[in-house]
DNA sequence: CTCGATCCCTGGACGC
DNA sequence: TGCGTCCAGGGATCGA
C-alpha cells in the first residue's frame, strides 16, 4: 500500500536511477488502468525523463519536449499511481519479464523501466500544459509542506469524521490508512471525531505526529506490510515502528489495552479505545432527538 | 456536505 | 491437494 512515504521512497530511488534518461519506445500490456494508452504509447518515445518526483501518492515522471524545435513551452509529464500493488523500476533488458508487467519503456541506457501491478488498482496517465496542472490543482496541501496554520483550516472547516478528512486527497495529498492511524494514535484522537469539533490542542498534535511519522517512516524506506518494494527492489522498515495499523486485539504500546478495529469512512481503522476516547453525543444524539420529534432543523 | 454502498482487481488466508 | 469464499484497499461514482 504505497502511501507517501513508500511514494517518496520510490520517487527518490526513480531520480537516482533514470533521471536524464531518453525513452526510445514504449510497450503495453493490459491498458484499462491507463486514462489514454495511445497517448502514452504515442507522446513518451523520444522524450527525456528529466526528473521523478512525488505528488501526494503519484510518481511525477517529468518530461522534456520532443526535439522538433521551436514550439511552445509545455510541462508534460506521466503520473503513475501505484494504487495498491504497484511496481515501477528500471530492469536490464535481459531480465525476464514476470506476470502482470503492463507497461515497458525502453531506455536509451539498455535498460528498461518496467512497471507491474497484479491488481491494477493504479493509475496512469500522460498529460501536459493545462490539462497536467489542472489535474494537479484538484489535490490538497502535502502534508509536510503544511504549516498549522493551513492543516488547522483543512480540518476545522469540516464537518467529516477526522479519518475521513486525513484520507481525503483533496484535503491532504499523500496519506493514505496506515499514516492516518498511526498519526491519530499518536495524537490520541478518536478515527470518529468530526474535525470542527477538534480542540485546537489536538488540531496541533495531530499536525506534528502526522508530520513526525511521515518523516522518520521517509528516512526508514516506508512501511512493506504486504509486498511493497522500492525502486531498487528493497524493502521498507517502518513496519516495524507500526503502533496501531494491523495491531488488533494486541496492547497499546502507552496503555496496554487492546487495539480495536472498526470501519471508519469505509475502511480498518485501528485504534486504542483508551487512549483515543470516542466523541460522545455529536452525531448520535442528533439523530436520537430527531427519532424523538425534538428535530426543527431546516430541510437543506 | 457527508455518508454508505458498490465496483474495480488479484492473491493470500482460511475452512472444509 | 484442491476448491470455494472472504477480504484487503484507493479512488470513482451514485443515491440517500
Amino acid at each position: 500500500m504505497p502511501e507517501l512515504p513508500e511514494v517518496e521512497t520510490v520517487a527518490r530511488g526513480l531520480q537516482r536511477q533514470i533521471a536524464g534518461r531518453r525513452i526510445l519506445s514504449v510497450t503495453l500490456g493490459k491498458t484499462d488502468f491507463i486514462d489514454n494508452p495511445e497517448t502514452v504509447e504515442k507522446e513518451l518515445p523520444g522524450r527525456r525523463i528529466y526528473s521523478v518526483v512525488r505528488y501526494g501518492k503519484f510518481l511525477l515522471l517529468r518530461l522534456t519536449q520532443k526535439e522538433n524545435g521551436g514550439e511552445t513551452e509545455r510541462q508534460s509529464a506521466l503520473l503513475v499511481h501505484l494504487g495498491m500493488t504497484g511496481m515501477l523500476s528500471p530492469q536490464p533488458v535481459g531480465e525476464p519479464q514476470v506476470k502482470h508487467t503492463h507497461m515497458v519503456a525502453l531506455l536509451d541506457d539498455g535498460r528498461e523501466l518496467r512497471y507491474i501491478d497484479p491488481r491494477r488498482f493504479g493509475r496512469m496517465a500522460y498529460l501536459a500544459g493545462e490539462r497536467l496542472q489542472e489535474e494537479l490543482r484538484r489535490f490538497g496541501a502535502d502534508p509536510l509542506e503544511a504549516g498549522l496554520e493551513e492543516f488547522t483550516s483543512r480540518i476545522r472547516g469540516r464537518r467529516a469524521r477526522i479519518k475521513a478528512l486525513l484520507l481525503d486527497q483533496q484535503v491532504l495529498r499523500g496519506v493514505g490508512n496506515i499514516y492516518a492511524d498511526e498519526s491519530l494514535w499518536k495524537a490520541r484522537i478518536h478515527p470518529k471525531r468530526l474535525g470542527v469539533r477538534l480542540r485546537e490542542e489536538q488540531v496541533k498534535r495531530l499536525h506534528s505526529a502526522l508530520q513526525g511519522i511521515l518523516a522518520r517512516a521517509i528516512e526508514l524506506r516506508g512501511s512493506s506490510i504486504a509486498d511493497f518494494l522500492d525502486a531498487e527492489g528493497q524493502p521498507g522498515e517502518y513496519q516495524r515502528h507500526h503502533r496501531a495499523y494491523g495491531r488488533e486485539g494486541k496492547p497499546c504500546f502507552r496503555c496496554k489495552t487492546r487495539i480495536k478495529r472498526v470501519i471508519v469512512a469505509g475502511r480498518s481503522s485501528y485504534f486504542c479505545p483508551q487512549c483515543q476516547k470516542a466523541p460522545r453525543g455529536g452525531r448520535e444524539l442528533r439523530v436520537r432527538a430527531r427519532e424523538r420529534g425534538e428535530g426543527h432543523l431546516k430541510k437543506s
